[in-house]
DNA sequence: AGCACGCCGACT
DNA sequence: GTCGGCGTGCTC
């Protein structure tokens, strides 16, 4: 077994496959499976993992691995095995499939620089560049004017030669840390030789006599309220030392977190819990989908599952939408089984991400709460995988590889005999559908374990409320009720659905509609900079003062962005306390966790919010929930628009009376009979998965039939339109008549960054083969690809058909 | 993808 | 001659 077989590190389908390398004697012993290693590949070197080894190749004279990055594997068996499978049934190169699995840090980055070989003459514009060094980064010759002919001919007459490095941005954090360099009696002896106005420092060394170990240096510095030019002297004199020590970051402070103990659980959660338990204890695999109305105690349900699993000496992953919105539920998780937790979300930074990899690796850990990514957590032996709000659509990857959360952990729940739990109280059709089919057991949660009723949703036609003269974004209902809250001393949350909707700008006199010059879309205006950005690709304009179209100086901006409706409620509310919370207030690391908390403090009456406030959010005191434009996303040209009105008015809804006080909830829409708002005032979720089981079955769309979408681009729009046709017309000719091809459709967006975007949409029951027909088309093309500049991407059960 | 090599037209 | 642009083919 002297050979490995190497996915390496370059992103092209004709690299897409194992090359073979010789290991090197030095290396035979250490190497496995799932190692990172260093592999020359024409005349650079880059890196690659070992995904198997083999005592024979095809390949006559093989190169010898470089380097290997790991003492220990970054992916075992399983996840290599797994990452295969979500390149194929993504369609995606496993080399991207691998790093995805892995912290960005282990990504390797390439350099190139430049060796002079020692003695040799060089043209004088070389020797000035090199200045006397012996290497130089490539970089510095690429900046410089000097040809490249010049560089060249140096190199074949061997006095430059170029050295490909490959990098590891691994940063390990180190902390200063100081220890008593003498014993205890030398430092007593130093203690009272002290001068007499050393007073910092002789508490310093008393502190060490008193507690003869090492502390971190911030730490002690703080505890003694001094400086470092306290330290120095001692350090100096050699009676204390400095040292580095190699620490994790730890975003969050384990001690901080208050000790929870399992609650009581209510009949229904027993009975919701049993099948999960059972599945544990006879280490058998399956899907329980656990649907609970919001209040029903889900969480509870996780977390003594969780417990079950640990108690086997197993592991478990919890996954969350996205973490940094949910901060009460790290703190439930991290009360509960303190230090075992690592966290896992997109606000950590890359090197905090990989210390809570790392605890993982290692196995330090026993729980993992995360995003999406956490699912290739590299445990090896799950006893559990929850997914909490399953119907997110966050759990769908949107670059590649475009993977679905809930389809790997269910790969992974078959591997490891383990239960997978699909929690939510709107489930999304295609799961609830398998549960009444029974290929997912279903355990339901309809009560509150504070047994309040749902709070009462009243649905106000804003068409009336125009027709009676009452043109702002506030029903007179809605205003009532907001002054009787606030009045009673309770909190209201808002909630302004924005997407459809954003503030763009139009001439009233003429129509006029400014819109990105590079893409098919409006400009949207963002007040705080007087700008008008495009949401798509960077470019930006100022607010213009008169109509570019017809020089009226009526121009306006529309729709009802954040930052409108907060300036229209304190006209409304001037005695309100209002806290935004948008892309705009929460960019700051942080700043999130804070708003919420000013809210909880009550240093606020109302939160507005977009959907980000939706979700997970618990506060007792809030009485009122406000759905301001309800019916925003209804008229997105998406099949699960309903879908999505439904599972976020229930959600919103459910943000009212947690507590002791009833709550109630005031939605505000242009379609009060549409289903989806209709139903969801009514917490009727089986009414709505029938009527939306009907569209879906009349339209041909999921749960009733798979999607693939193959998106076409191209700057020039003939060609797009030319090669979605080829593309449709090969599929048709290939597939079975029961499957639908539709094509060449425009995008929603037709054009962005001036590409303009074709689509070919596939929906089948029963195609086995569609993968390969795909991949055959990607190859047919790829030439054009590659020399024209061509996209082609491929998306399948896409949840964005843009 | 990224790189080398080689061909060819253009220019000091 | 020499420069640089581009097309081609290879990577164990």
């Amino acid at each position: 077994m002297n050979i490995a077989k190497v996915i390496v590190d370059v992103q092209a389908k004709e690299i897409n496959q194992t090359f073979d390398y010789l290991i090197p004697d030095r290396f035979k012993d250490i190497l496995s499976l799932g190692m990172r290693v260093i592999v020359p590949f024409g005349p650079r070197k880059i890196s690659g993992f070992v995904v198997g080894k083999a005592s024979s190749s095809s390949f006559s004279n093989l190169k010898e691995i470089v380097d290997v990055l790991d003492l220990t594997p970054v992916l075992t068996g399983e996840l290599l095995q797994l990452g295969k499978w979500v390149a194929e049934d993504t369609l995606t190169l496993y080399i991207t499939a691998y790093q995805a699995m892995l912290p960005q840090v282990l990504k390797s980055q390439y350099k190139k620089e430049l060796i002079r070989t020692e003695g040799a003459e060089l043209p004088p514009e070389l020797e000035h560049l090199f200045a006397g060094r012996d290497i130089i980064a490539y970089e510095e010759f690429e900046h410089s004017t000097i040809r490249y002919s010049q560089l060249q001919k140096a190199i074949q007459v061997g006095s430059i030669s170029v050295n490909y490095i490959v990098k590891s941005k691994i940063t390990k954090k180190q902390i200063s840390m100081i220890r008593p360099a003498k014993e205890e009696h030398l430092l007593e002896e130093a203690y009272l030789e002290m001068p007499k106005q050393a007073n910092k420092q002789r508490e310093l060394l008393a502190y060490f006599i008193q507690h003869p170990k090492e502390i971190e240096q911030s730490k002690l510095l703080n505890l003694l309220g001094t400086t470092r030019s306290t330290l120095k002297p001692l350090l100096d004199k050699g009676l204390l030392t400095a040292f580095k020590s190699e620490v994790y970051r730890n975003p969050y402070n384990d001690d901080a977190f208050e000790k929870t103990y399992p609650l009581d659980l209510t009949d229904q959660q027993k009975q919701a819990i049993a099948p999960i338990k059972e599945n544990i204890a006879q280490e058998k695999h399956n899907v329980v989908l656990l649907h609970g109305i919001t209040g029903s105690g889900k969480t509870e349900v996780y977390l003594q599952a969780i417990q079950d699993v640990i108690e086997k000496g197993k592991e478990a992953i919890l996954l969350v939408p996205e973490i940094a919105l949910t901060p009460q539920m790290v703190k439930r998780f991290k009360g509960r089984f303190g230090a075992n937790v690592a966290v896992m979300h997109s606000a950590l930074s890359n090197g905090e991400k990989y210390d809570e990899w790392r605890k993982i690796h290692r196995k330090e850990v026993k729980v993992v709460v995360g995003a999406r990514s956490a699912i290739f957590a590299p445990f090896e032996n799950i006893g559990i995988i929850i997914i909490d709000e399953e119907h997110e659509t966050t759990y769908k990857q949107e670059d590649q590889p475009r993977y679905h959360a809930r389809d790997v952990a269910i790969k992974r729940g078959q591997y490891y005999n383990c239960p997978v739990v699909l929690g939510s109280a709107t489930p999304t059709l295609e799961s609830f559908a398998r549960a009444k089919k029974g290929v997912y057991e279903l355990a339901t949660l309809d009560k509150r374990t504070n047994n309040q009723d749902m709070p009462e949703v009243s649905i106000v036609d804003m068409r009336e409320e125009l027709h009676a003269g009452n043109r702002t974004m506030f029903s007179r209902a809605l205003k009532e009720k907001m002054e009787q809250a606030i009045s009673r001393g309770e909190q209201i949350v808002l909630l302004l659905n924005r997407r459809g909707y954003s503030t763009f700008v139009m001439c009233r006199d003429c129509g006029h509609v400014t819109e990105c010059p590079h893409c098919d879309i409006a400009l949207t205006y963002h007040k705080n900079s007087n700008l008008l950005k495009c949401h798509y690709c960077s470019y930006e304009e100022r607010m213009p003062t008169e109509c570019p179209s017809c020089t009226s100086d009526l121009i306006r901006y529309f729709g009802t962005g954040t930052q409108r409706v907060e300036e229209a409620l304190t006209q409304l509310l001037p005695e309100a306390r209002v806290i935004r919370m948008d892309v705009d207030t929460t960019r700051r690391k942080g700043a999130h966790e804070k708003l919420l908390k000013q809210f909880a403090d009550k240093e606020a009456d109302i939160l507005l919010g977009t959907q980000m406030i939706a979700k997970g959010l618990d506060f007792e005191n809030v009485t009122l929930v406000g759905v301001l434009t309800a019916d925003s996303m209804l008229h997105l040209p998406d099949f699960r628009s309903s879908e999505k009105t439904f599972q976020l008015l229930t959600q919103v809804s459910g943000r009212a009376g947690r507590h002791e006080l009833t709550g109630e909830v005031v939605v505000q829409t242009y379609t009060p009979d549409h289903y989806s708002i209709e139903l969801a005032s009514k917490y009727d979720f089986s009414e709505f998965f029938k009527q939306e089981m009907k569209m879906r079955r009349t339209f041909h769309y999921p749960p009733y039939f798979f999607l693939a979408l193959i998106t076409v681009s191209h700057t020039n729009q003939v060609k797009v339109v030319q090669v979605t046709q080829n593309i449709v017309q090969t599929l048709l000719s290939q597939v079975n008549n029961e499957t639908v091809v539709l094509g060449p459709t425009p995008s929603p967006i037709t054009r962005m960054k001036d590409r303009y975007r074709y689509q070919c949409m596939i929906k089948y029951r029963n195609e086995p083969q569609l993968r390969l027909y795909i991949q055959q088309i990607l190859e047919q093309f790829q030439d054009e690809v590659r020399k024209e500049d061509l996209l082609i991407t491929v998306d399948m059960q896409p949840y964005h058909l843009m």
